[in-house]
DNA sequence: ATGACAATCAGAGATTGA
């Protein structure tokens, strides 16, 4: 099973771009990120008519999540439980059945610049939470999966100018002290499990020929429980979608699975 | 130190992003 992890930068404005990589690259789930819409604006029907099941998490203007599915989905949840009065739609679960059901939980963290401040308190307080989540995923023992854009940069090897990002929310240390906490509760980063070294990249700014100059940072991620890494065969970032028509700044990176 | 670029909402320019 292929399921894939896409922050699109808006659903309107990346139609083409989407359906083309949908076409080609085939997943079987593709969780998305920054749909920038209403759940009664989502174009729906671009996707069913692909084959597969759409479940939305929206918001106007910014942020909002979605997962689609040519497998059925069960017991869909909205919203990362712990706070009741934030109402940004950055998180949403689905339970993807195939040969082995899969719980799958789509993310969107927040940037958290400028740093230090409001927004960045925010990122933190919702890492926390984050961290409460993953506990209660790894102790169910069940093969589950966190994927999306978590807006870290966990490692300098992860940028091409690390220096330029050492004050910056996505690589400040308590950024990546909070990504270590989560991480090292028990789960597997499926692309370091399967690729090491520098030069890997998942966003690309569209400012000052950032593509052009591979300036980039590795910033979309997926975490497996015990039981979905013992599943895991391979992990794509498929790079070449940032130089296609119209493109987002992030690449879509997806997960292969024995399941 | 700033801006560069893109998207949304709204219907110009502010806001957000990373």
């Amino acid at each position: 099973m292929k399921i894939a992890s896409f922050n699109i930068n808006g659903i309107k404005a990346r139609i083409d771009a989407l359906t083309a990589w949908l076409d080609e690259s085939q997943p079987d789930v593709a969780i998305l990120q920054e749909i920038k819409s209403v759940d009664e604006a989502f174009p729906r029907e671009l996707f069913e008519d692909r084959g597969y099941n759409v479940e939305t998490h929206g918001q106007k203007g910014f942020n909002g999540v979605a997962i689609l599915s040519k497998l059925p989905l069960e017991d869909v949840t909205r919203g990362l439980p712990g706070d009741a009065s934030d109402e940004q739609a950055r998180w949403i679960e689905a339970t993807v059945m195939g040969k082995k059901p899969i719980r799958i939980c789509g993310l969107y963290l927040p940037n958290g610049n400028p740093a230090p401040g409001p927004k960045y308190d925010y990122k933190l307080a919702w890492m926390e939470r984050l961290r409460a989540r993953a506990e209660e995923l790894l102790a169910a023992e069940e093969p589950a999966l966190m994927a999306g854009d978590y807006n870290i940069i966990p490692q300098a090897e992860d940028a091409k100018t690390p220096d330029s990002w050492k004050d910056d929310a996505l690589h400040r240390p308590e950024s990546r002290e909070a990504w270590r906490k989560i991480v090292n509760l028990g789960f597997t980063e499926a692309f370091r499990a399967t690729t090491q070294g520098p030069g890997h990249y998942s966003f690309w700014d569209y400012q000052a020929g950032a593509w052009d100059r591979d300036n980039g940072i590795r910033i979309d991620h997926f975490l497996l429980t015990p039981q979905c890494a013992d599943l895991l065969v391979d992990c794509v970032i498929e790079r070449e979608v940032r130089g296609g028509q119209k493109p987002s700044d992030h690449v879509p990176i997806y997960v292969e699975l024995d399941a």
